[in-house]
DNA sequence: AAAGTGACGCATT
DNA sequence: TAATGCGCCACTT
């Protein structure tokens, strides 16, 4: 990853900072908050994050399954994060989107 | 400079 | 129901 970004990465960010604690959203959600035709790109911004201000760890497939390739510690670290803010979760590695989820394409 | 690839998801076979 | 194809971005090689 590089350094700037005045593009569409610096969007997604944004965008994911906006998730609430205790809520997730999902990639899918998060490409039509910010018009994306190729849903890949939010997870690539994701993908190797280091930025702890960035919670990644909030955004989840569209059935709630959690990331399959989590950069940091994999599912686990992401599910141990979501419980963390006391996400409900359906299983291990899927949580209740029923009742956390947050869509972003209301507050933009 | 060009081609390959990807924390996904929907339509098509 | 499972498998495949595509999206058209940004990054890597």
């Amino acid at each position: 990853m590089s350094s700037v970004h005045n593009n569409i990465f610096s969007e997604i960010r944004q965008t994911v900072k906006q998730i609430p604690f205790g809520y997730v959203s999902t990639y899918g959600n998060v490409a039509t908050a910010l018009n994306l035709r190729d849903v890949r790109l939010v997870g690539w911004a994701l993908h190797g994050n280091q930025d702890p201000s960035l919670p990644c760890h909030r955004v989840v497939k569209k059935d709630g399954h959690l990331a399959s390739n989590y950069s940091l510690g994999g599912w686990q670290e992401q599910a141990r994060r979501l419980q963390k803010e006391q996400v409900f979760f359906l299983k291990p590695n899927q949580v209740d989107l029923a009742k956390c989820f947050f869509d972003l394409t209301r507050v933009e």
